[in-house]
DNA sequence: TAGATTGTTAATCGATTAACAATC
DNA sequence: TAGATTGTTAATCGATTAACAATC
């Protein structure tokens, strides 16, 4: 199915496609052209088609692309279909929430154990995942071959737990903390979810505007001033 | 200090640019050049010159950049100066786990109130915001200008209140909900949070390397066999 | 002054868009 | 068959990198 080397920004759309087509079936609709998806997503057609082609031939010309087969091609190219194993470590708020809330089968992952520092915390369960003690983490891993670390631990031990990770085994990590993890050297696969760095970003449009808002407002008043006189 | 149309890429790589100059003067580092600087970020001394330019100059030549006044730079750019004030909608563990434990104020915005439909929750507080009932937002926005809202609702509910909100004057929204929320024709300001986009895209790249092992084994394997006979 | 490093202009590279033949 | 729409090749656009004069 893969051929290419696929660009960044096309693995990052993706995603998107595939809530798109969740909410087309769920509405009921089976068919859709890649202007029509074009519309709904505020992409171009032409991009949409060359992001599906970098992974195969999923349309039939004329007709355009059956929902559901396109749902089922994209989430086996995101690797849904892989059931891959995950841990979790640091059940603080976020931690917490997600062991809660956020559903990792619904994606494809299995979210097979959580691990703390915290004694308060240690062989308690929620949501059905146990927590063990920081302690057991490599024992662990080295009995559980998992292909992810969810990283929730407070930021100053963000380095140290990912060195532990790294050492026994741990490929990729989706990382929760405000910190950078990504050696420069190592093949570890990191995916940041930085919250700040996205308020930042949000931050930083506001102020755009508002700038703007005001450079409007500022002329407006110099033009009122001129013709007064 | 804004001059040209800044691209999105540069935006993104503004935060990143922040945390770093705070770890460096953390350090007592307060000097930094390009190169050095692209080589702890692992971008190129270019791009770094590129996208400083973008809102002015910064550094000295044959001295490079003061950390300490580069970083304040960065963090006016970004409005941390601004003093955004926010409210959060939706109180259930994501919610949660930002009013107890994200700073707000770090990153220069104010949380002033949170709001739920949940009665066991209004009149509550949280780390010192108060929720209200969500049939007070209305009111509230009209009293309290207000930069952002923060969506943590469930998914269910996203589309009906960024209605509400939008309809009392929200301009922007950090949406943390599963669901896009841009209206095709609104100026209305959207960052995303997408959890599920995220980890998808990481499930993509270990796909990508568990297909390349494999593929890299079946060639050991084959040789393997060729050499045997 | 000589060395270092910027800010900026030009060159390259990659991603998006447009166009169109293939074909359902 | 005619109309629609794909997959793909070519053209355009934008972002990154390289080069270098300006200057601290």
């Amino acid at each position: 199915m893969r051929r290419v080397k696929v660009s960044n920004n096309v693995i990052r759309r993706m995603p998107r496609y595939l809530r798109k087509l969740d909410e087309l079936a769920g509405h009921g609709i089976n068919r859709i052209s890649s202007s029509e998806l074009g519309e709904q997503l505020g992409l171009t057609p032409s991009q949409i088609r060359q992001d599906f082609s970098c992974f195969g031939e999923f349309g039939q010309q004329g007709y355009g692309y059956n929902v559901h087969a396109l749902r089922e091609q994209i989430a086996a190219i995101l690797g849904m279909d892989r059931g891959l194993n995950a841990v979790l470590i640091g059940v603080g708020n976020i931690g917490r929430a997600l062991m809660d809330n956020f559903c990792f089968s619904a994606w494809g992952c299995n979210l097979l154990a959580a691990f703390d520092v915290n004694p308060e915390l240690i062989g308690r369960e929620f949501n059905g995942i146990h927590i063990y003690s920081m302690d057991d983490l490599a024992e662990y891993l080295k009995e559980h071959p998992t292909d992810l670390a969810v990283l929730t631990v407070p930021k100053e031990s963000a380095i140290a737990v990912t060195d532990i990770l790294t050492r026994n085994g741990i490929g990729a990590i989706w990382n929760f903390t405000n910190v950078d993890i990504t050696g420069p050297n190592s093949s570890l696969i990191v995916e940041n979810l930085h919250f700040s760095d996205s308020l930042l970003s949000l931050s930083y449009f506001i102020s755009e505007r508002k700038d703007e808002e005001a450079a409007r407002a500022a002329r407006v008043e110099r033009q009122k001033n001129s013709s007064k006189k």
